[in-house]
RNA sequence: GGGCGGAUAGCUCAGUGGUAGAGCGCCUGGUUUACACCCAGGUGGUCGGGGGUUCGAGUCCCUCUUCGCCCA
């Protein structure tokens, strides 16, 4: 091997583009079935096929890859699968708003030509996100990649759904819904964002049909008014019992409705009678369904008055509201109208105000398939992390009510249930009938409507492995090991999932729950702490932060993000002259500041180390020197601080230990104190420690490439390598402790070299001595052992220091100086220099002001020794931790005493 | 209304009951042949308030204030 060099500066475009593209052909991110080896499986949560990367996504990745990089190290046959979600609302909308943009609707198309269109726009634009995540180096198998609208998914929904049907877990009912207006669909309760907002009460008098006078009722819907098909008070309640069963005229519609008694009502809220409209309240329906009151629809799927809103026909919902109340207000039937705060659900897509409204839906009875879920949090087979998470599933399956699951959509998986035209037999079915199966009957009709999205992607870990076929892959990774996630989806999806796993697959339950193990991640504000979104302007897009700071920096400084906490805030510095309309510019991101810095540092301290190896040397743990043991001592505790952060997924325990590790340790001590060894005269020495630094740097850069995977491959690709590398650093073995490397003793004395070390240093600075400034040490210490230690690691001692001589004695010196401990005994440093008049007072001022805070600590410490239930009920170790610290205080105050009176 | 999370240095955050840390910022000094995206040194905190348990509380319990999330 002959000795290379890296450029001065590291480029990460380039680098990040070379790496990318190698690792994608040589294939390392495939994963292939080998029956009987260990193996490691996560499927990813599959993007919407609109969307676009952003930080969410970002830090979720950050973390699915460093797990993947790191679980492929440790020798498992490693897959993650990637794949986008058709995402029916979100994906219908664009479209719509493309051929909107020709003057066409989808109905001028039809359902075939719209389709088609769908999936040429999904050919065209879709999956942006992926193509995102392979820059990012997402080390997944993208061979595998799967679309929830692939054939063999199609598949699985069927299956599924079958299932279900022919269980009788999924049926058909008229029930109040959520309808979207705009999208003009039905939607799920946890699709529905529910809002505090500032309305008004409205109080209407419905007069009486045979009598004067009239009953008040209130309202926060006026417009519903026109299909009220009763009034209804609570039996118990006295203002109103001896009106039950009479009859008022609903004004404006000039119909006799009932007055009528229910318990639902209460009587504290509004006047303690309620309209009834039973066909645009969930509550009314249940009332009228007990009262057996028709329900007309008013108002209709598109927002606007039906035939059944009389003159108001035609309107939209929000006209119809204050063309009813003027017409009331003009019949003196608007009593008042009170300032009111309510809730009001919004379309999670849209963010329409969604109209409960009675409509024909397909729902999934819940109660059976929550069980399975429950049953698994309980038993522990599913471990959510952060624990809470676990507590906040049962609570939601605990309460889950049945889930709407038809879309009035065309873009999805069409609900395979068929209606015989000619028997009028339904049933559902897998593959596409030719006959009914009854009558063998040609003429079958589909169900218009397709199924909910997340109907599919309930069934994402074991579809994409080929569910319902029996496939080698389903085999052999399922069930998966992790799932990695934000908590917004942990309902509409987690538990969906868990349940759709358990249910559809066969064989014992263990090898039917999808993951053993959910991770949620931290959910990323902006600087202000709001959530991000791209609408009002407060995103950040990841993208922007990969081309300031690199792929690698941003990386690692998302994996320091992934704390156990529910939220990050993404801390962002802005110049003076930051201008709104460009947020991208003059901004910047401390944390990510942190990754390029530290990669710069990593290629810095990589360069040095290659400028010192020789054409020859081999990495191998063979320094014997004091440094070199230490450095391979402390290599060991960051492979074990390291291995066990990612055991636990705290990635940002990793990045913290791994960072300490390689700046403080590696670069700020070890290659300092190596620098005389590498320039002198024994080579044998140099030689080892040579072998020694290569080691340890490539093993440092094995555990930083799961964090920062391209500057870890492209240095290592120029290093010597361990006896184990592969070709590649990303199939190199993860590191193991090597307990032969522990090094108590070495790790013991290197902390005397860096306490000596510190003390000259501050010495210097506090007598204003320049950087470049040789000085003269000398170290008085009664212990011989200390006084020999010194001597026999001068070299270092002066190199750290800048000192040009030490002098070492056992006498105490003449003069004061810094003071530290070893087994506590004093060790006094001074160096040789005179100080100015003016020097010496402002010297004398601060140690005036030490040895204040001093006694004080002083004071502290021995009212905490005096007191006698210390020591008895104190374990021992603490109490004598605290006797040595105070005998250690008392002679830094002498000492501090002594240098005041020398300044003085 | 119910549940949960956060409140620690100027900012963003770590912190296994033993007396508080990091990054960024700030101050001082620096042309140390790896690195100014750096080096050395330094400033900076009644750990939101109040009570309690304990020899000892940022850490455990209660309570209040405040910001946020989820469910209804």
């Amino acid at each position: 091997m002959t000795q290379r060099v890296l450029p001065t500066t590291y480029d990460p475009v380039a680098v990040e583009e070379k790496w990318m593209a190698h690792w994608q052909e040589q294939g390392y991110y495939h994963a292939e079935v080998r029956p009987g080896a260990p193996r490691f499986c996560i499927t990813i949560p599959p993007p919407n096929v609109t969307g676009e990367l952003h930080m969410g996504h970002a830090l979720q990745h950050a973390i699915h890859d460093a797990v993947i990089r790191w679980q492929r190290m440790l020798g498992k046959e490693t897959l993650c699968v990637p794949g986008t979600d058709h995402a029916g609302i979100a994906t219908q909308m664009k479209v719509e708003r493309q051929i909107a943009a020709e003057g066409l609707t989808k109905y001028d198309l039809g359902r075939e030509a719209f389709l088609e269109r769908m999936w040429q726009w999904k050919e065209h634009y879709g999956g942006a996100i992926l193509r995102q995540l392979k820059r990012f180096g997402a080390s997944y198998d993208w061979r595998r990649e799967r679309f929830t609208l692939d054939p063999g998914y199609t598949k699985a929904v069927r299956t599924a759904f079958v299932h279900l049907y022919n269980k009788g877990l999924v049926y058909r009912g008229v029930r109040i819904i959520n309808w979207c207006p705009s999208c003009e669909t039905a939607i799920s309760d946890l699709e529905v964002e529910h809002e505090e907002r500032q309305g008004k009460l409205w109080h209407f008098k419905y007069p009486f049909a045979d009598e004067d006078g009239g009953i008040i009722v209130a309202t926060t819907r006026p417009e519903t008014m026109l299909g009220d098909t009763a009034v209804a008070v609570n039996p118990e309640d006295p203002r109103y019992s001896h009106l039950v069963g009479k009859t008022v005229v609903l004004p404006l519609m000039n119909r006799p409705i009932p007055i009528i008694a229910d318990t639902y009502v209460d009587p504290s809220f509004g006047t303690g009678a309620v309209k009834v409209t039973p066909a645009h309240d969930p509550n009314d329906a249940e009332m009228g369904r007990r009262h057996d009151l028709p329900a007309p629809i008013v108002i209709g799927k598109n927002g606007t008055m039906t035939e059944d809103a009389g003159n108001y026909v035609g309107l939209d919902r929000y006209e119809a509201r204050a063309a009813v109340l003027a017409d009331l207000e003009k019949l003196g039937l608007l009593v008042e109208a009170k300032e009111h705060t309510h809730a009001v659900g919004a379309c999670a897509r849209c963010a329409s105000t969604i109209e409960p409204l009675l409509s024909e839906q397909w729902f999934v009875e819940m109660r059976p398939l929550a069980q399975h879920v429950l049953d698994a949090i309980r038993e522990e087979r599913v471990a959510y992390q952060p624990e809470r998470f676990a507590q906040y599933s049962i609570e939601w399956l605990e309460n889950v009510r049945d889930w709407c699951i038809s879309r009035q959509l065309w873009w999805g998986h069409r609900i395979p249930v068929y209606t015989c035209g000619a028997c009028g037999h339904e049933f559902a079915a897998i593959e596409t009938p030719e006959q009914c199966p009854r009558c063998n009957d040609p003429a079958l009709e589909q169900d218009p409507d397709v199924l909910d999205t997340w109907f599919s992607s309930a069934l994402w870990p074991f579809a994409v492995l080929g569910w319902p076929d029996q496939t080698p892959e389903l085999d052999y990774f399922y069930p998966t090991d992790l799932m990695i996630t934000g908590r917004d989806i942990l309902y509409l999806w987690i538990a969906r999932m868990i349940y759709s796993g358990m249910e559809y697959l066969e064989g014992p339950l263990e090898q039917r729950i999808p993951y053993y193990r959910v991770l949620i991640h931290p959910t990323v504000q902006n600087f202000e702490g709001k959530r991000m979104s791209k609408s009002l302007g407060t995103g950040v897009d990841p993208l922007e932060l990969m081309e300031k700071y690199g792929t690698d920096a941003t990386r690692f400084g998302l994996c320091g993000m992934a704390t156990a906490t529910q939220d990050v805030r993404l801390q962002e510095a802005r110049e003076p002259d930051w201008n709104p309309e460009k947020p991208d510019e003059k901004r910047s991101f401390p944390f990510f500041v942190q990754g390029r810095n530290f990669a710069t540092k990593i290629w810095n301290a990589s360069r040095f180390a290659l400028m010192n190896l020789e054409a020859d040397t081999q990495a191998a743990p063979v320094g014997r020197a004091l440094a070199d043991r230490w450095i391979l001592a402390r290599l060991n505790t960051a492979i074990e601080n390291v291995t066990a952060s990612l055991e636990n997924y705290r990635l940002d325990q990793a990045t913290q230990t791994l960072y300490d590790f390689f700046w403080s340790e590696f670069c700020d001590w070890y290659l300092e104190m190596i620098k005389p060894t590498l320039r002198g005269d024994d080579q044998a020495l140099a030689s080892d420690t040579r072998a020694t630094l290569a080691y340890v740097l490539e093993n440092a850069l094995r555990l930083l490439h799961p964090f920062m995977p391209f500057i870890t491959e492209e240095i290592w690709r120029q290093l010597p390598h361990a006896a184990d590398a592969r070709e590649s650093i990303m199939t190199s073995p993860w590191p193991v402790v090597d307990t032969a490397l522990a090094d108590t003793a070495a790790e013991c004395d290197i902390a005397l070299l860096m306490d000596l070390v510190g003390a000259v240093r501050k010495l210097r600075a506090d007598q204003g001595v320049s950087p470049a400034q040789k000085v003269a040490i000398r170290v008085a210490c009664e212990i011989s052992e200390v006084r020999q230690f010194i001597t026999r690691n001068e070299a270092i001692l002066l190199t750290l220091t800048r000192g040009e001589e030490v002098t070492v004695s056992a006498a105490p010196l003449e003069e004061a100086g810094e003071h530290l401990f070893w087994q506590e005994q004093p060790i006094v440093l001074s160096i040789s220099r005179e100080m100015s008049a003016e020097e010496r007072q402002k010297e004398a001022e601060k140690l005036r002001r030490d040895l204040e805070k001093l006694l004080a600590e002083i004071e502290k410490m021995e009212a905490r020794l005096a007191n006698p239930q210390f020591a008895e009920r104190a374990p021992e170790a603490v109490v004598a931790k605290a006797r040595a610290d105070l005998a250690e205080l008392r002679h830094r105050q002498t000492t501090l005493e002594e240098r005041l009176r020398s300044m003085e």
